[in-house]
DNA sequence: AAACGTTCTGTTATACCGTAACATTCTTGG
DNA sequence: CCAAGAATGTTACGGTATAACAGAACGTTT
């Protein structure tokens, strides 16, 4: 899926659930899309300022909450940054693999170790919700 | 297990394993045995200037990585913080469940989770670093 | 249209988190 | 003792994130 197909998702999925995809957090998500795999808030905030001649932090960080809180964007944690959700819309939950290298991602199907993970859990009297596994590593071309 | 035992119990591990477990490391391992649940750095800091007259970031912070790396405590991503390991000892990578409503964490044994997903990363050429899994949802208390 | 409340954005300032780089002291084995 | 490595002290800085208030945009009601 391409930046714009994707714009053109969010733009639907927002108008769905009653978010507004403003000008500003639609731009902020443009930038997002533009990178391969993590970003970090800085380096948004600078393309921002780029191409607005100045902004500040509680700008980008108040776009990237929206779109986390929206699901457009996960973030991550580990390595306080941000990624694309590539699955947009569908109910399930990812298997997230942020290279700690290169900053690629790569998302696999969750669900049935969630699924255990939810077991094991639950045999302790705690109710994990719904939620992205997110793990990271080396991908294929980062190891030696 | 109590702070003492505990604290018996590491100088142990360290010993076995060649690690020292120096009076610095002992004693920022002793402030955070005494808060329950997670920790943050500068809260340490600020206990060690208390008991030590002066102190600065990297002090604590090497204390804390050796602490993490000898297996004793776990470090929480998400949460800039850090907590006591339950699980010393049986070198293991930690299931994290965080209480979203209450702020109580429970910690159990996540590895054969992980060589699990280990494998079905494996498969896609993804190697998956070592680490714990922090998952968010509902302690037994907090479930209405 | 005017008045109002709500939501979004701008702006300033600051707090918090973490590490680089180098100096010094403390072990430990020869 | 002495050299080498490990641990700690110290200074300084850079990256991350939010509080608090001001202003603008938008929809709703009158």
């Amino acid at each position: 899926m391409d930046a714009a197909c994707f714009l053109n998702a969010a733009d639907r999925h927002c108008q769905q659930q009653g978010a507004k995809l403003t000008s500003l957090r639609r731009q902020v998500l443009e930038l997002v899309l533009g990178y391969d795999g993590v970003v970090k808030a800085y380096q948004v905030l600078a393309d921002l300022q780029r191409q607005r001649g100045i902004a500040a932090p509680p700008t980008v960080y108040r776009a990237l909450d929206f779109l986390v809180a929206s699901g457009l964007l996960h973030k991550v944690d580990a390595l306080n940054g941000y990624i694309v959700c590539r699955h947009v819309g569908c109910n399930h939950e990812g298997l997230i693999l942020v290279c700690s290298q290169c900053g690629r991602v790569q998302e696999l199907d969750a669900t049935p170790m969630l699924a255990l993970l939810r077991e094991q859990a639950g045999g302790e009297g705690f109710a994990i919700a719904p939620q992205n596994l997110l793990l990271t590593g080396h991908c294929q071309g980062c190891q030696a």
